[in-house]
DNA sequence: ACGAGCGCCTGTCGGC
DNA sequence: TGCCGACAGGCGCTCG
């Protein structure tokens, strides 16, 4: 589910509160159900609860679609994959369907890590580096500037959109904002990253920042029954839009899958040639 | 180096 | 109604 406006979202909540739940920031963890053991990436089961027992909660924070909670030894490392949510619930609460991880905290609350279908990941570990180590550039920080996307998409030669998703050429994009993003730019999603001019790169490089800014701005997007609260879905110009018009242009947007991916984009203002 | 196929999972939806 | 395939916001693996 989750690309990096949902994330980051999700972040600034665990933070400061909203999506209804309270701000765990300064809170200390007090125990650990795992009612998926398979979630837990590492350390093991046995030993993960009575690790994180006594660990405060020191910052709270995001390296791409990973959240990151800084502990008082180690890092919490949290991957939503497909389908992973986060709540803070009262910790007597009865937990919901499809909760994974039920992680307790001693102020009463307790973080529910849901995954319907299974795919999210926590790693306990004084090593999160380790875990980042193969991810590209925040696409948000100042270094990265449309000579740094230029660079990054001519060095190699393949299909534009499957690039765009590599996590390791650029953190944080997944298959709505790529689209989106690729959109703004006018740019086909089969195109060859190697033919990518400096100012088409810096279209796409405006682009990825607009609609990622968006979709934070807008709390992320919620689609079906996953995710909550965010409106960014309302924005869309050519995701989920196939047979509709263009709302630059007019002509029905396209779907094609893209490297096993569905892919969504207006076949006038994104020239394959 | 790149792209395709598949596995991991559960749920929803549309067609027959 | 029931069944069946397609599809879903991700990513790691193998195989040509």
């Amino acid at each position: 589910m989750p690309e990096l406006p949902e994330v980051e979202t999700i972040v600034r909540a665990l933070r400061d509160g909203g999506r209804g739940g309270a701000p765990v920031l300064g809170c200390t963890f007090s125990g650990a159900e795992m009612r998926w053991a398979r979630t837990l990436a590492e350390p093991s089961p046995a030993a993960f609860a009575a690790r994180l027992t006594g660990q405060r909660i020191e910052a709270v924070d995001r390296r791409a679609k990973f959240l990151w909670l800084h502990l008082t030894h180690d890092a919490l490392l949290i991957h939503l994959r497909m389908s992973g949510d986060l709540r803070v619930d009262a910790a007597a609460a009865p937990p919901e369907p499809h909760d994974r991880a039920l992680l307790l905290l001693d102020n009463g609350l307790r973080i529910a890590f849901n995954d319907t279908r299974k795919f999210g990941r926590l790693w306990l570990t004084a090593e999160p580096q380790r875990v980042l180590a193969h991810l590209g550039p925040e696409p948000l920080n100042d270094d990265f500037t449309p000579a740094a996307l230029h660079q990054r998409l001519t060095a190699r030669r393949r299909q534009l959109k499957p690039l765009l998703l590599d996590q390791s050429v650029i953190a944080g994009l997944g298959n709505i904002y790529t689209d989106e993003a690729l959109h703004r730019a006018g740019l086909h999603p089969l195109r060859s990253s190697q033919s990518l001019s400096m100012d088409e790169a810096a279209a796409l490089w405006a682009g990825i920042r607009a609609v990622l800014q968006e979709g934070i701005d807008r709390n992320g997007a919620s689609i079906d029954w996953v995710y909550r609260g965010g409106d960014f879905q309302n924005s869309f110009r050519v995701h989920l839009r196939a047979g509709q018009p263009c709302l630059a242009c007019g002509a029905p947007v396209e779907r094609a899958v893209i490297g096993q991916r569905s892919s969504y984009f207006c076949p006038h203002c994104q020239p394959q040639e």
